[in-house]
DNA sequence: TTGTGTGCAAATTGTTTGCATCACG
DNA sequence: CGTGATGCAAACAATTTGCACACAA
């Protein structure tokens, strides 16, 4: 939010240091194929590193975020991953099978047709729900 | 998930009673306009009745789930939000300025067009964020 | 050396659950 | 009356924050 009306001081850092844990926490979201859960990415990191602690984690994305790195995922019904920016637009199709988040490329048109008069979009967000092919199945 | 893999013995009521606290809520879901968090539904709960707890709401935003009665709605970055069923098919637009969720009816067509194949879409969600007409001009 | 980032634990916030009690049917 | 529903508080889970210390620059 806003970092000018509260009155918390909310030192912001001048400059940002690289750090041990903060390129592993990266490098885990480089590697994912898809959005991780700040527990994924904890685990994941511990893997490389046995002592990160999961504030680290959650601290390390928000400046991932407000850098341009990351950005949030939110799937209805499951917490909120995060992904590395970059790809081109995509939007996302959870599994309810085995849980997993695909991303699926490209978008339908018309989005904006469903828009109402006089207001503004900056942004859309899809997701599917479903069954993906191994799920399918069963 | 799955109830019948739970040792938890998920005593499942056999009758469902109507009780004011309930019938409280669900006119509070029927006469809202938006989707309501739970927070909101109790606000507007204890309006009507002062005695209400906020575990009493959350436990009968469930029941009229599993009834059939309200559907959740999750907005990224918010938290989840429950509405009364029954409209016809529609999607979500959430205000970043004055932060209400408006229903768009309608729906973009080619959905299924993104769908992997293999895959099977059970469902889908769309919000599209922005500024609503109130707050587009600032 | 300076000040940012980390670890750990406590604090918050959102949601669920245990238990004694209430009240619908 | 018997069982489902309620209130309250404690329990949980997810995320943030305070503080002392470690370590980039």
């Amino acid at each position: 939010m806003g970092a000018s009306s509260k009155p918390k001081a909310e030192t912001a850092p001048s400059s940002i240091r690289k750090t041990v844990q903060g390129e592993i926490i990266r490098t885990v979201f480089e590697d994912a194929r898809c959005p991780l859960s700040p527990r994924e990415a904890h685990v994941l990191a511990l893997q490389i590193q046995p002592r990160i602690g999961i504030a680290t984690v959650y601290r390390t994305i928000n400046r991932f975020i407000e850098e341009g790195f990351l950005a949030p995922v939110d799937i209805p019904g499951v917490g909120t991953h995060y992904e590395a920016v970059g790809g081109q637009h995509h939007h996302y199709f959870y599994c309810g099978g085995c849980g997993r988040v695909y991303v699926i490329p490209g978008c339908p048109g018309q989005i904006s047709a469903m828009l109402p008069a006089g207001f503004r979009m900056e942004r859309h967000d899809i997701v599917l729900h479903g069954r993906c092919r191994d799920c399918a199945g069963q």
